[in-house]
RNA sequence: GGUCCUGUGGCCGAGUGGCUAGGCUCAGGUCUGCAAAACCUGCUACAGCGGUUCGAAUCCGCUCGGGACCUCCA
């Protein structure tokens, strides 16, 4: 397959070329959501950000399985020394079953998936699915010598796995250092280095999601779930795995220590971290208070909003800025990114009116080329805009006749159109569309005030035929004491 | 405190040694009955200081500012 991508590699830090372990396909695995409360825009742009690279591969050819899992089993909470959980915790505050609080959030963020059109993965495994196999997972790490148990708990041995393996490689971050930077953390006591994490925890009577295992009832630890599905569909080396950069460390680092511990194969050949959205300089986040839901955003009722966005404006602004950069969101931000969307979006209507010439003065190839050489550069969306807004120019331009183009290179237009703009940056034509019945509803406005005018003014002849065209076109009008009403009939 | 990232014009945001990023805003123009749209032209840049180089936003050093991670987090 012919494709020269280039992918910036986090654990490299550098741009490589990407070549998949088997030609013509791609394994590419990307953390999800913990399913206890409502994804937020920052949530969002880093899903958005692995659907076009999703979308990227898949136009390029390759058969690609895509596996983006659920947590459904809470990490431990950090402010609490209960071993509670989120989801646990969450279900005892909502007094619901942890499953129900589980399947609210679920549908919830599909949901937003949708409505930001977010392509499905291949597999959304769930940790709860995969509790067997996390138990093996954790089986094989003690028996290669990696982890220990600990009065019911089971901890990954960090310094005995840094003696054969580099932890920390992706992070940067060194072992050594990391002892004097480490925080008190529940069952320190078990532990018998303050480095080790937890693989599996001792649940207590309390705990609310508990499985049976080998070292007597509990719960998975923090970090095993991603190692388990990545190589339970993936196998023990795929090609990217995908995160937010505040997975990097720790989730990232020990998952790399977990399957190197339990296979000895390196698992992960590009990875790949998605910047953070931030408000004001700070990254958006929940803690913070300064997230938005998608509903809010959309309706604009939140008090940062000076208006609502549809979700194609927030996928158009998201894509502005390169996914490896943070962004900042700001309401001057998403207006621009507003205006640009629809500029484009009206040049996109122009374009099956068109009227093609003999010759082109220009290039359409290498205008497509430039997009593509764009995607190419480690999936550079707004280098790939600023193309398709050379495309709108000349678009205009063509529908004003001071730029020509053959009939090729129209269709070869819009094809590029269709590919960049629709199958690659997943966008939509929200402007224009025929079936939009607020805009019915608007334009009718516009014509009974003109036809009341007419009546006002005597001038029968323009209100009667106002009302036979519309009559034609089988919308009824009919006059009362209190106004004008309409009906369509068609 | 440790590790790492970052500082581009009114706003957002690409760009890693020389060649126009782009969007939004603003000003002028073309078109137009008016307006809008569209098109054309223009304006305000590379935090500061020093260094390397024929040449730096881009490399190096220092200073100042912002941020992320080090604890669950996209």
């Amino acid at each position: 397959m012919e494709q020269n991508l280039s992918i910036y590699n986090s654990i490299h830090r550098e741009k490589e070329r990407f070549v998949p372990i088997t030609p013509g396909h791609v394994g590419l695995y990307v953390c999800g959501p913990t399913v206890y409360s409502d994804v937020h825009l920052g949530n969002v742009r880093t899903f958005m950000t692995f659907d076009v690279v999703y979308r990227y591969l898949v136009f390029l050819g390759y058969k690609v399985r895509y596996v983006r899992n659920i947590t459904d089993v809470g990490h431990l909470t950090g402010d609490s020394d209960d071993g509670e959980d989120k989801i646990a915790k969450k279900a005892k505050l909502e007094n619901l079953e942890p499953m129900e609080v589980v399947q609210k959030y679920t549908n919830g963020f599909h949901d937003v998936m949708r409505i930001f059109n977010i392509l499905n993965p291949s597999i959304e495994p769930t940790a709860t699915g995969h509790i067997i196999e996390q138990i093996e997972m954790i089986q094989d790490i003690i028996s290669n010598g990696f982890a220990y148990e600990s009065n019911g708990s089971v901890y990954f041995d960090v310094r005995t796995f840094n003696e054969k393996y580099p932890y920390g490689k992706l992070s940067g971050r060194i072992i050594d250092e990391l002892y004097t930077n480490t925080r008190e953390l529940d069952g320190q006591d078990e532990k018998r280095d303050s480095l080790d994490f937890a693989l599996w925890k001792k649940a207590d009577d309390s705990h609310l999601m508990k499985w049976n295992s080998p070292w007597g009832i509990g719960f998975p630890g923090w970090h095993i779930e991603c190692s388990v599905m990545s190589t339970k569909y993936l196998g023990k080396s795929f090609d990217i795995h995908g995160g937010g950069m505040d997975l990097k460390f720790p989730h990232h680092e020990c998952e790399i220590a977990q399957n190197l511990g339990a296979t000895g194969h390196e698992p992960v050949r590009y990875w790949m971290h998605g910047n953070m959205l931030t408000m004001n300089g700070r990254k958006m986040a929940k803690s913070e208070g300064n997230g938005f839901t998608p509903e809010e955003l959309i309706t604009g009722n939140h008090k940062l909003l000076d208006k609502g966005y549809s979700p194609m404006t927030v996928r158009f602004f998201f894509l502005m800025g390169h996914y490896a950069s943070t962004l900042d969101f700001s309401n001057e931000a998403l207006q621009a990114a507003e205006k640009g969307y629809k500029r484009m979006c009206a040049a996109l209507n122009l374009l099956d009116h068109l009227t093609a010439s003999s010759q082109s003065d220009f290039s359409v190839t290498e205008w497509n080329e430039a997009c593509v050489s764009a995607m190419n550069d480690d999936f550079n969306t707004p280098i790939v805009l600023s193309h398709l807004f050379e495309g709108v120019r000349v678009i205009n331009s063509v529908k004003e006749g001071s730029v020509s183009l053959t009939a090729n290179d129209i269709e070869l237009m819009k094809t590029t159109f269709r590919a960049f703009f629709f199958d690659i940056l997943g966008l939509q034509n929200e402007e224009g569309g025929t079936d939009n019945s607020k805009l019915s509803g608007s334009l009718m406005e516009v014509i009974i005030s003109m036809r009341n005018e007419a009546k006002a003014n005597k001038d029968y002849a323009t209100s009667d035929k106002l009302r036979d065209a519309l009559a034609a076109i089988q919308v009824k009008i009919k006059d009362s004491k209190e106004g004008t009403s309409w009906t369509y009939e068609g």
